[in-house]
DNA sequence: GAACCCGCAG
DNA sequence: CTGCGGGTTC
């Protein structure tokens, strides 16, 4: 039995409950890590999850702004979180799940969206996504060793031309610069990791996740990037099956503007 | 083929242009007066509103406040507006149609709710409320020797003991307190107007068109106020043949705290 | 309780 | 464009 696990930048749990329950109905995932909740542990709605079969919860709230939560199926081994940049954003989530193959840590992050203007010294908010990444990449240095690890989340960053629907356009827009690229890319060294969405889907094929809410026609304009990641360890890189990006999610009334992306993973709980 | 007006405040037209589909495909009155539509012109749903059969349209609408409306099915002979008090809210939106009794010219209006204070002095908005009675009055002295005229409206007063769900209680409560009756009667008196709702439903009846959103199970508790109206000049009151208020319509989801009312004339468009 | 605005953030 | 929060009005 397959262990599917997904991730959504859900851009607040309240006004999309229902479209979990669509999701979780259309495609079943065994873990679904979601970003931006945008409330208090107290307000996640546990118990229609847990009605919906998500018995697990680990929950990393805040009010209005962040919050990120892993929803499961499967029992866990433990939860830990940690806090980045020492701001008290909730960006991180991490569970271990016991399985045939032995214990797999996940980690579900939300790294800072970082403003309009791509420079630290102009813009507040790009540093601190800046500072983020470094601090990310620090701790997460050596992971591979300590065995088989997934990391998924919204990382806020399109890394290859492909990953956006106009390469030159974006090299000035948040999200596709130079510099976080470079960031990005140390932070999946540091694991290592591997983007085991683009082991599936190579890089000579545009994907995409997020797409902005003010573009009308978005499905035919289709000027989308690749915010959302699903990353593995080397350890457990090749149990990775197949991957999915759900953009039919991205259709539904009031949607999130972003799509889920699966992952199906050759592993069995335990 | 009578004629068929109804008045609502539908508290702001927006998230409220399914319930005048639904309140339009269980009554299909011909003409439709709406209060507190809260948007300017241009944002008024004037396509959705033809599509439905309201092919004619006079809107005097305002942001955010107030803002009056009528939808017709029966061309309009003229559209007029009046502004009160000097202050620019859209408080009025007058028609006049052409039937086969002769012009029959129907006024629309919201008058102020207030404020909580039933003192001139240590309230503004109650000033604004009697000033506005006091203008309207003059204004509309001797209607009746120009014909046939409908004024409807939230008039944001329940003048008789039955209009209200505890007389007692509401005597110091503004939309009931005697001075404030006064000045409506007066308002009715210098048409001379006739209240032909309760023409049909008499005083000895309770009889309310609003319901506060504060109170949960409101149809049972019934602490309501009937603050919307229908009147009619004496060239035409007699021709009112019925006369309802759709309580079902505050029973919707997310409703307007007010229902309409409908009255039936015995009048063909011409 | 449920609209509106505004400012902030994505 | 769409979310949240806080203030205001009805």
């Amino acid at each position: 039995m397959p262990i599917t696990i997904a991730t959504w930048n859900i851009n607040s749990i309240r006004p999309r409950l229902h479209h979990v329950e669509q999701f979780d109905s259309d495609r079943a995932p065994d873990i679904l890590c979601l970003q931006e909740i945008k409330v208090v542990n107290d307000q996640f709605p546990s118990a229609a999850l847990k009605k919906m079969g998500y018995e697990h919860l680990a929950i990393n709230g805040q009010k209005s702004y962040h919050g990120v939560a892993i929803l499961s199926r499967i029992p866990f081994a433990s939860v830990e979180t940690r806090g980045f940049c020492e701001k008290g954003d909730a960006r991180h989530v991490a569970v271990t799940i016991d399985t045939d193959v032995g214990p797999i840590r996940i980690h579900n992050f939300y790294v800072p969206a970082g403003g309009d203007i791509p420079d630290p010294d102009e813009n507040d908010k790009f540093r601190h996504k800046m500072d983020f990444l470094t601090e990310m990449q620090e701790w997460l240095t050596g992971e591979e060793t300590t065995g088989a690890e997934i990391l998924v989340g919204d990382l806020n960053i399109a890394p290859h031309e492909n990953d956006v629907w106009n390469h030159k356009q974006l090299l000035k827009v948040v999200s596709h610069t130079p510099g976080e690229v470079d960031a990005l890319n140390a932070v999946q060294a540091a694991g290592p990791w591997q983007d085991v969405v683009r082991n599936h889907i190579p890089v000579e094929h545009r994907l995409f996740s997020w797409w902005s809410y003010r573009s009308k026609d978005w499905s035919n304009a289709d000027k989308g990037r690749r915010l959302d990641h699903i990353w593995a360890t080397d350890a457990i890189a090749d149990k990775v099956e197949q991957v999915e990006v759900y953009r039919a999610a991205r259709g539904w009334e009031k949607p999130s503007d972003h799509a889920p992306i699966l992952a199906k993973l050759n592993a069995s709980p335990k």
